[in-house]
DNA sequence: TCTGGGGTCCTAGGACCC
DNA sequence: TCTGGGGTCCTAGGACCC
């Protein structure tokens, strides 16, 4: 049977990069784009990278060096990232029948049925067609399992020879590849792992990948360990999975720019989040029957410290947002402690369901008829009209829950384009 | 003044069952 | 002196990813 060929495209500063489209001017200007409330670091151009600004960053901790080397700085724009990204794979899907996006600025894509020696022409290929067709650059890495197409794509990014594409399918070429790559660049392995490695004497990809003790490395790094330095030995062991998968755990969470120390004003922000989150539960036809609410003080700021937690089990599955706000208010009520600056908050959605395969109950009420027309019609609304437009009294009017500080947005360049389609 | 917001998978250990 | 043994399900927590 024929090896498996994987490509890894990887959109280079992906947010950065999209910036950069609608601002040609910025073009050989260092670029960053800051997380929300404008805290650090998320996305850098090789300019900002060569400044020395790590990822993550604080912003006020680089801001002087940025002003100094006027370097553009953006608030993120995720409504336009994400409509970018969805050209991008719009784009990638032409060139094989089996994409798996992984993240909003990766993909896999199944290149086995072309043939070695043509597979880095047709990988610049698709690096050029990207280039051309959505103006974002990207780099390209081709191997036999994921982990080696990351270490290709790796490779493609450093080497100026390369331009942007490694193909590793010769012994040779992939065994000095393994050799360069430090065991913490591989994909999978952590802080955490990569200590344990290094005090086994495992310091390299290669060293990992010749390790004679799979017994050892299981029990020590567990069965995707073993699997990762499966992968490193050109076998496919994390395949590919290209179907839709629906989410297990929905989270909404935010930090505040301003600290919340009153119970009304947390209710209305974990109001919020549980009204983003069923929204999303819905999207995908699933019910969920367990909420958890959190919140915690800033863990950066010299004051009294918590981590508030509440969690609400459900008899019965359901994707109704009034429902879950009601026993949210509840949750909120049992971990809510006064006296703290709670500064960041959040809810998840777990024990999610197909709503199909939704659990019934004798006690407690399902989601009735009405309720699921109510939440279609409200779905409908604020798809059509913008999010936000119908919700719940508990959300409140003022938007506690989503301000945020957004000092460098950029103008919004795409965002109608993007609800439009959402309507279809 | 100032430090993101999501997700996934695995394992160990307890509860429970026969 | 010694505590059955195995299976399944659930949960908490750790580690990792972008």
């Amino acid at each position: 049977m024929k090896r498996k060929i994987y490509a890894l495209v990887d959109c280079n500063s992906f947010y950065c990069s999209c910036e950069r489209l609608f601002r040609p001017d910025l073009k050989n200007r260092p670029v960053g784009v800051l997380s929300n409330n404008d805290g650090c670091f998320i996305s850098r151009t090789n300019e900002l990278k060569a400044l020395g600004v790590k990822m993550g960053a604080p912003y006020f901790q680089v801001k002087d060096l940025c002003e100094k080397n006027n370097v553009a700085v953006f608030s993120s724009n995720f409504a336009l990232y994400t409509n970018i990204s969805d050209r991008v794979m719009n784009t990638l899907a032409k060139f094989t029948p089996h994409l798996e996006v992984y993240s909003v600025d990766e993909a896999f894509m199944d290149l086995t049925f072309i043939a070695s020696k043509d597979l880095d022409s047709y990988a610049r290929e698709i690096k050029a067609c990207v280039e051309r067709e959505v103006g974002i650059p990207v780099s390209i890495g081709v191997s036999f399992s994921k982990t080696l197409a990351k270490v290709a794509n790796h490779l493609g990014k450093k080497s100026e020879k390369a331009k942007g594409v490694v193909v590793l399918t010769e012994d040779k070429l992939l065994d000095i590849a393994l050799e360069r790559t430090p065991i913490g660049d591989v994909w999978g392995i952590g802080r955490a792992r990569t200590e344990q490695l290094k005090a086994m004497g495992i310091t390299s990809a290669k060293k990992l990948r010749d390790f004679k003790n799979d017994r050892v490395i299981q029990k020590q790094f567990t069965k995707v360990g073993l699997m990762t330095k499966e992968e490193l030995a050109g076998e496919d062991r994390f395949t590919l999975d290209f179907l839709y998968q629906k989410k297990k755990e929905i989270m909404c969470s935010r930090t505040f720019a301003d600290s919340i120390v009153d119970m009304d004003d947390m209710k209305q922000a974990i109001a919020n989040y549980i009204t983003d989150a069923c929204e999303k539960l819905r999207e995908q036809n699933s019910t969920c029957a367990k909420l958890e609410v959190f919140a915690r003080t800033s863990p950066y700021k010299n004051t009294p410290q918590d981590y508030a937690f509440a969690e609400v089990k459900l008899l019965s599955g359901t994707q109704d947002t009034l429902r879950l706000i009601q026993v949210g208010m509840k949750a909120v009520e049992k971990m809510f402690k006064p006296g703290f600056e709670y500064k960041k908050a959040g809810v998840r959605l777990c024990h999610i369901v197909d709503e199909r395969e939704s659990q019934l109950s004798l006690f407690e009420p399902g989601d009735d008829t009405r309720s699921s027309q109510l939440m279609r019609v409200v779905d409908l609304i604020n798809r059509r009209e913008g999010d936000g437009t119908v919700k719940s009294m508990a959300c409140g009017v003022t938007n506690i829950a989503f301000r945020m500080n957004r000092n460098f947005k950029s103008p919004r360049y795409v965002t109608g384009y993007s609800e439009l389609r959402k309507v279809n």
